[in-house]
Parts: structure tokens; sequence; C-alpha cells
DNA sequence: TGTAAACTACGAAGAGTTTCGTTGACAGCT
DNA sequence: AGCTGTCAACGAAACTCTTCGTAGTTTACA
């Protein structure tokens, strides 16, 4: 099982289609609204190459969607990160991510039960 | 205030660094236990060009030693990350963090406390 | 003194990523 | 038909990262 790996890149153009749903490559150069069109164009033929997202090419300008869900591209991503930066501590990775982001009260506490969840999974 | 973003192979010499503290390169090297030795020599000195180690050329063999700070560079990381993977939401990023790896019973208490505090500092 | 081992230094090669110029096809309009 | 704008496709160029071959220096020691 081979993780999923994308560039910095190929990021921005899925987060795009994550919200936009099936768009064209001029929706979402526009939702990203920076960098030249052919760069939007070439790394989402690139994704497609890669069968991130796959193409409908009935129309004269194609409709790509993303072929893989974002929960589990942002689990091989907090993997990447865990396993290069933080050796493997989930416990340490939060600390920092809370040291760095205020979270609203109510994610606070929606953390908290996702924690009590946990922690009645073992004892 | 530019962000620090060391590649792979420097996040893994300066494991090492940390966790040895000041050493010469062949410590690194087999600390780290794989690749060529000139990988691991050609690394750390890209990373003294950068400014992320300092050397001392006093002995023969150079001691290296971390010229950043361990939670300094995952805070860093760590915005990375919740910028490009998940849109800012740091509440996300632990979700994904809790489904990957399971947290020791003492984690998941330690973690409590530190929302407990920081919910403290708000309403 | 001669030789081997350990070390730094240099640079080139190869892969991956991003940018963007150019080309050719197609569609709409006058 | 001719003009204009939009589109996909292709590829070159610049850049970064990693690897490793080669060279030259220093140290240890027989």
């Amino acid at each position: 099982m081979t993780r999923i790996r994308p560039t910095p890149g190929e990021w921005e153009i899925l987060q795009a289609l994550w919200k936009l749903g099936p768009a064209t490559v001029r929706a979402v150069h526009e939702e990203i609204g920076a960098g030249h069109y052919n760069t939007t164009l070439k790394l989402m033929q690139i994704l497609a190459e890669k069968g991130l997202v796959v193409r409908d090419e009935e129309a004269r300008a194609h409709v790509y969607k993303a072929a893989v869900g974002r929960e589990a591209l942002q689990g091989d991503a907090v993997e990447d990160v865990l396993e290069r930066v933080f050796g493997g501590s989930a416990a340490e990775l939060m600390q920092r991510a809370l040291e760095r982001r205020k979270l609203k009260k109510r994610e606070l506490e929606e953390l908290r039960r996702m924690i009590d969840s946990f922690e009645g999974k073992k004892s």
C-alpha cells in the first residue's frame, strides 16, 4: 500500500476540486486565483495521469473531478508529518497544533469528545 | 518572517543531531544507519550553509550541532501542513491524527489537560 | 618514509516539480 | 470565409533535492 503524496501544487488543485465538485480547468484556475492558466492545466493533467482525478472529455472544456477522498489523503499527510517530523508521536503533533492555532470553543469540546471515545476503547 | 522548511533528508539529519547533541558526520551517519556517507556529509554541509546547524571546525572531523530548536521547527511544519492540507483547521488535523495513531492512555490524559487549559483561557 | 584509513570538498547526474511559451484545434460571430 | 477567444497538448527551461564518484588532505602507524 503506497502512500499518496501530492505535491504542494497538486494539493492546491485538489482542494479546489473538493470545494467546487467537478469543474473545468478554468473554474479551478479562478478558484485558486493566482498563477498562470497553463500551470493549472498542466498540474491537472499530471493529477489525471496519476489517477488522483478523473477527466470527462465529452465537452471541449474537460471536466475534472477528484478521484480520491479528502480525508484519506489528509490521513496520509498526517502519517508523513508524524514520521518525518515527530518521530511518530501524535501527542506531540497535537501539542504543537494547539500551541499554534487557537481553536474555537466548540472545536475544543468536539475534540474532547473524540478523546473521550478513544479513551473508552482502551482502559 | 520566513518559515523554515527543511527537506526530508534534512529532517533526518536534524532529528539525529537533536538526539545525539553535537556530533560528527560519522556519528550522525551511523545514527541514521542507511545511505551513503557522502550523502550525509553533503546534507550536513547544506544545513550549515542554511544556518540550521553550526559547525565547529577545530578538529579534523568537524562537529555539527543544531542551531534551531526542535519545537520551533515542528511548529513551522505544523503550520505548513495546516495551510496546505487542512485549510487552517487544527481541529481537523487533530481528528486525523487521532484516527491514525492510537495514543497511550497517559498521552490522552495529558492532551485533555492541555485542552482544558486552552479552554480556560477563553470564555 | 610509505601506506592505509578517515575525512572534507567539489561537482555532476538523475529525478521530480513548477512555470510558461507555443502550437493547433474548435467555436462563435460578422 | 475570416477574425477572435478559449481550450488542450506538448515540451523546454529553471529549480530543488538526493545520490555518489572522485580528488585531495590529514592522521596513524608500521
